[in-house]
DNA sequence: TGTACATCAGTGAACGCGCGTTCACTGATGTAC
DNA sequence: TGTACATCAGTGAACGCGCGTTCACTGATGTAC
């Protein structure tokens, strides 16, 4: 009797077996784009690989068969993360002038909705701390992405390449650490730092 | 034999017991001042009490007669770090005059030492990504301090008083933002970045 | 000032927990014939 | 095209480890008389 129960549970379980190549491939960037967004979430420590097979739709185990370490699954969410944000930009310089293009990207940046939603913002303000404290590999990963997302940004700014470069660079540390200090602030501490980096204000 | 062993053994661990008021006050400072350099060097996840307590010349079992949970440490080393570097600035205002003394700070808030070591640095590069994602209290006084920190680099600013906080928190968001993006980056792109940042560079 | 006793700072073993990673296993996929 | 078999994507239990926190204990400190 035991043994008959035993039985219908094992056979209702309905385990999932070996997939198809592609369907392997779409698991792969489901754990990737998962990733990306818990580790901006959350934090790199603080997104455990089970979450993120979890909300891949996958259990732990079969983790190790997409990535050697978690180490290589932060390089990969890291990158996927800064194309989205790049891809953000050369969006806006499709649709509008390099001036107005680079205008509303900081705008959008500095706004509530980038404050309050990290996994789906840039990855400089949401995970700079965190890659500053990691081994070398992911320094490398994320160094890359500052300059090409610094090169993007450049296409909006006026003058040389060297004097739009570091337009672009010194923009984006303000943007970046805006946002980090509004995070990390109580509301009215936060508004105030964001209010004071908008270009439009009184004093700019 | 053995028992006379275990006895020596015994008699040579010279348990500390209980201190004085004063030794116990010394002792929170202790604890205190490593939780503050050990955060900022390794993040507030990474830094365990146990780890704290070894380096204030204590053991883990001791810290609760001083703390009531980790987030109290860590709230408690924050507001000391923020102390520190407003207390760096403050020098330099007594030291130099206002314009020159921000320009010092700025320079040396870019510089190589500032990057290589957040354990003696400002704890908006250091901890500002972590406490975003604490909950509540450490916002209130991490707020407070980026607050305070306003208020210091404001002297010397020009402009209405409104006009000098503004320029003071642009000021710290591409400060913090310059050495987070250089910490979590390869030397290459650290250095374009600080450079960029630096007042005396060609396109400022 | 001296004595008797309660307090409590600090110790080190132990706790439950979540983590990254490993492993034996399953059975559909992919391939060689 | 059909068959037999090796491969391997995914499962879920298990591993060792470090963490924050608790606890029984120790004996010097602090206090009441």
């Amino acid at each position: 009797m035991i043994s008959a129960i035993y039985i219908k549970l094992d056979e209702g379980a309905c385990k999932k077996m070996r997939v198809s190549k592609a369907e392997m491939e779409k698991s792969h960037e489901r754990i990737v784009a998962n990733a990306a967004r818990l580790v901006r979430k959350r934090g790199i420590e603080r997104t455990s690989v089970a979450d993120v097979m979890h909300e891949a739709g996958l259990t732990h185990g079969g983790f190790y068969r997409h990535f050697k370490t978690k180490d290589e699954l932060v390089r990969a969410a890291m990158e996927s993360a800064f194309e989205e944000v790049i891809g953000v930009i050369e969006t806006r310089f499709e649709r509008d002038e390099p001036e107005a293009a680079i205008l509303g990207f900081e705008e959008h940046y500095l706004s509530k909705g980038h404050v309050q939603h990290p996994e789906m913002g840039c990855p400089v303000a949401a995970l700079g701390a965190d890659v500053g404290r990691e081994p070398g590999g992911a320094k490398k990963a994320f160094g890359e992405g500052v300059k090409r997302l610094i090169d993007a940004l450049a296409k909006g700014m006026r003058g040389t390449k060297q004097e739009r470069r570091q337009q672009a660079a010194r923009e984006l540390a303000m943007l970046a650490g805006a946002v980090i200090i509004a995070r990390a602030s109580d509301g009215e501490t936060a508004n105030a730092v964001l209010a004071a980096c908008r270009r439009g204000n009184p004093s700019a």
